[in-house]
DNA sequence: AGAATGGACTTTTTT
DNA sequence: AGTCCATTCT
């Protein structure tokens, strides 16, 4: 298996200055020096549209074609399946199929799992390692939780499991973790860390980060290995530098040394991933790794208008944490960005289907040039329907991708065990599904006979015998004893989709969903059909080794929801803003801008997570090559009931002039003044916010019909919303600072209901947001 | 054991 | 509105 890694490929690359030139035309001065700086340390800080990631592929081609690296001696490591991919498609077009063969391009987990498939003995796992999802490796931490009597109430897995995935990127251990721990939330989580970390271990399975850490270990135990891979490797190349977090830093770095031809491309105005941890001071740490590094800005941008990068700029420039750029662009000034206003996110569906017909129809942009971004998964919901009604075709990327279905992650759980029995969080999922007779005390006491043995959950399971259970109990553990077993026998030797459908047919999982006849049912049965068809194909392509069942399955884990998906289709696309990076249309709408939307409710306390929300709003911006439409709803159903909402403070932080226009056509004017940015400190201080702009806001802002602004601001005292934020009625509105018996001081984010009814959201500052009836809560207001 | 019922709680974003 | 959990019923 070595022997394959360090393989030449068969052809030369046929590589001649003449090529490499021809590679480098159609760039920019700067874009060219980028591509022929190949020795030596290269940071190339980007803005958007810049074609950063064509200057990076073109640089790659580079190489081959000049001769200075061979394709094997060339990694790259992207965001995304998708970019590695388009990467990888541009440069064998530059270059040539064959002579592009072998390069290693990819994520930075897929590449790590590729390289720790060939490496795993030697860090005490095997080959055929599990690679636990977020779902995994939550089942993992419940499981202990319940067994430390850790109330999963006060300290839900998922935050546990953040702060523990938190720790591990930032390579601290469990011991380092415990003495670091200050909040409770913190001491629960080092109390879990170890036992965890632990537990993957003996059910021989990696979590994402353990992708990421796990090769460190491994190179820090056997320096001949790193060796070997920096030998291999003379060119690094990393994409969206911005958003790597520390683990990944240490392993770039790591394998740069030795040659030192390390090529990083960035741009820090669009790390929107710092919530998973990434560190956007890796940019400035390179500069200090490699004070030698050659560093190229591209500021020119190919994509936008003038007016949508107007727009962008001023977003952008609110923001304290950020790398001055001047972006400019050649490009035509363009139309105005037009601002929407509905009244609710229905009629903000529709009034962006409408919006796509026009433009279809009047201008003749075709489906594909339009994207509709938004910020949570949640929102495609109401645009689906308006688009569905329209008859007017779209894409949903990301929502519950195939791998996602609960009827594949059974099916898969299935053969994630027939390759790795030990995987106890596969186990878990489907000792007892379908229902064969193992309860939840059976359950238990298998755990703990693996704890007291200290074995894995299937390593208990073969011991069945010794356990002491109830002869009827015992005897359905038998049974699904038998029933892995006898497949994972059979796990080398047959075909991976043969082995599929037998595990499909033998856990009577297919019967199951034939038998209850209904259309979801029918769905699902189809899905499972599709996914031993995916098998059969995935086999097909790769051919015996790299074909196995084992090598499935680590790719599915690894895949996303933007892969897989044919573009080649005319269809809207649909998809968060974060699945927006990195690309680019004709035509953008950005929904939902709604404050506790857009920016969330949750990451506008503090002012790096505020920024981040701001630079996500930056990055959907620039996406737009021709025409922009920002939209907000004046209500959206959340929770099971209609709220009132409010339109975010991006909106209103806009202060360009002449570069927005509402739909009727009439100017738009950002109102600065409403949150104020006490640029001093830290926090923003909520404490400024002006308690009753939403009320005017509500009453000036007519509504659709702009035209009887004065008619409507005459009859507003008794209008439409009074009922909500009548003071005397009620003397609470949203903004307003106020005090709580119990929970002390917070803000209020909403109100809802009328009369005794009325119930507020407030946030509280120290036990975070609730929601109160007025009636009961006695609340008082402050200053 | 397992289905059925009722209640609390929920929403980031993703490799 | 949907999902997950606990409790109760069969």
């Amino acid at each position: 298996m070595q022997r394959q890694l360090f393989q030449l490929p068969k052809e030369e690359a046929r590589s001649s200055n003449e090529e490499a030139e021809l590679i480098v035309q159609g760039l920019n001065r700067e874009q060219q020096e980028a591509v022929r700086t190949s020795e030596g340390p290269v940071l190339i800080i980007a803005g958007p549209g810049s074609g950063k990631t064509r200057t990076l592929t073109h640089r790659i081609a580079y190489l081959i074609a000049a001769g200075k690296a061979r394709p094997y001696q060339i990694l790259a490591l992207t965001f995304t399946n998708k970019a590695a991919r388009e990467m990888k498609e541009r440069i064998q077009k530059l270059v040539g199929d064959t002579a592009a063969k072998g390069m290693w391009m990819g994520t930075f987990h897929a590449t790590f799992a590729r390289l720790l498939r060939t490496e795993a003995d030697k860090i005490g796992f095997t080959a055929d390692f599990s690679i636990y999802d977020t779902d995994d490796s939550e089942r993992i931490l419940k499981q202990l939780m319940e067994r430390f009597r850790i109330d999963s109430k006060q300290f839900s897995t998922r935050l546990m499991r953040s702060l523990i995935s938190g720790a591990k990127n930032g390579l601290v251990s469990p011991a380092e973790y415990a003495r670091l721990a200050v909040t409770e939330q913190q001491a629960k989580a080092a109390q879990l860390y170890g036992p965890y970390e632990e537990a993957l271990r003996r059910a021989n399975a990696m979590d994402f980060d353990d992708l990421l850490i796990r090769p460190i270990e491994l190179f820090q135990k056997s320096p001949e290995t790193l060796e070997r891979y920096q030998t291999r490797w003379s060119y690094v190349h990393i994409d969206e530098y911005q958003d790597t977090n520390h683990a990944q830093y240490v392993l770039a770095k790591m394998l740069a040394d030795k040659h030192r031809n390390i090529c990083v491309v960035g741009d820090d105005a669009q790390s929107i991933y710092a919530f998973r941890g990434a560190d956007i001071g890796n940019i400035l740490s390179f500069q200090r790794d490699y004070p030698d590094a050659k560093v190229i800005r591209l500021e020119q941008n190919y994509r936008s208008t003038k007016r949508i990068l107007q727009l962008a700029d001023s977003i952008i420039k609110r923001n304290q944490d950020r790398l001055d750029k001047e972006l400019w662009t050649d490009n035509r000034e363009g139309d105005y960005v037009v601002l929407m206003e509905a009244l609710s996110e229905k009629d903000e569906a529709q009034k962006i289907e409408r919006t796509i017909r026009d433009l279809q129809v009047r201008l003749g942009h075709t489906y594909r040039e339009f994207a509709v971004l938004y910020r949570t998964n949640s929102q495609s919901r109401s645009i689906e329907d308006a688009l569905r009604r329209g008859s007017i075709p779209y894409r949903v990327v990301g929502g519950t991708p195939f791998f996602q279905r609960k009827e594949i992650k059974d099916v898969l759980a299935y053969l994630r065990l027939v390759v790795n029995p030990n995987d106890t969080a596969s186990i878990t999922r489907v000792i007892n599904y379908p229902a064969r007779g193992i309860g939840e005390k059976t359950q238990e006491e298998l755990a703990a006979f693996a704890r007291r043995e200290g074995v894995s959950l299937w390593q208990a399971i073969e011991r069945v015998e010794e356990v002491g259970l109830a002869p009827r109990a015992q005897a359905a553990v038998e049974r699904f004893r038998f029933l892995i077993a006898q497949h994972a026998a059979q796990a080398t030797s047959r075909p991976a989709d043969e082995i599929a459908r037998s595990i499909a047919e033998d856990t009577g999982i297919l019967h199951e969903l034939h038998q209850e006849k209904t259309e979801e049912s029918l769905m699902r049965w189809q899905n499972v059909q599709e996914l031993i068809s995916g098998i059969a194909e995935f086999a097909a392509e790769r051919g015996d080794e790299a074909g196995s069942l084992s090598a499935f399955l680590q790719d599915v884990s690894l895949m996303t929801d933007a892969d897989g998906e044919e573009e080649d289709t005319n269809r809207v696309t649909l998809m968060t803003l974060h699945a927006s990076k990195g690309l680019e249309f004709p035509v953008v709408f950005i929904s939902g801008l709604e404050e506790g939307l857009f920016p969330l409710s949750m990451a506008s306390q503090e002012r790096k997570d505020l920024e981040e929300e701001r630079r996500l709003f930056y990055v959907g911006v620039t996406r737009a090559q021709e025409r922009l439409f920002l939209s907000y709803a004046r209500s959206r159903f959340r929770y099971g009931n209609q709220e009132p909402t409010v339109r975010s403070r991006f909106l209103d932080e806009i202060d360009v002039p002449d570069v927005i226009r509402t739909e009727a056509g009439g100017m738009f004017n950002g109102r600065s003044d409403r949150f104020s940015l006490g640029a001093s400190t830290r926090e923003i201080s909520y404490n400024e916010m002006d308690p009753y702009y939403y009320r005017r806001n509500l009453r000036q802002n007519g509504g659709p019909q702009q035209k009887s602004r004065t008619a409507a601001r005459k009859s507003a005292p008794s209008s439409e919303r009074r009922v909500v934020y009548d003071e005397d009625q009620v003397g609470i509105v949203p903004g307003m600072i106020v005090e709580h018996d119990l929970f002390g001081e917070g803000k209020v984010l909403a109100i809802e209901g009328a009369g005794d009814q009325a119930k507020a959201t407030v946030f509280f500052k120290e036990v975070g947001q609730k929601k109160l009836m007025l009636k009961f809560a006695k609340l008082r207001r402050v200053g």
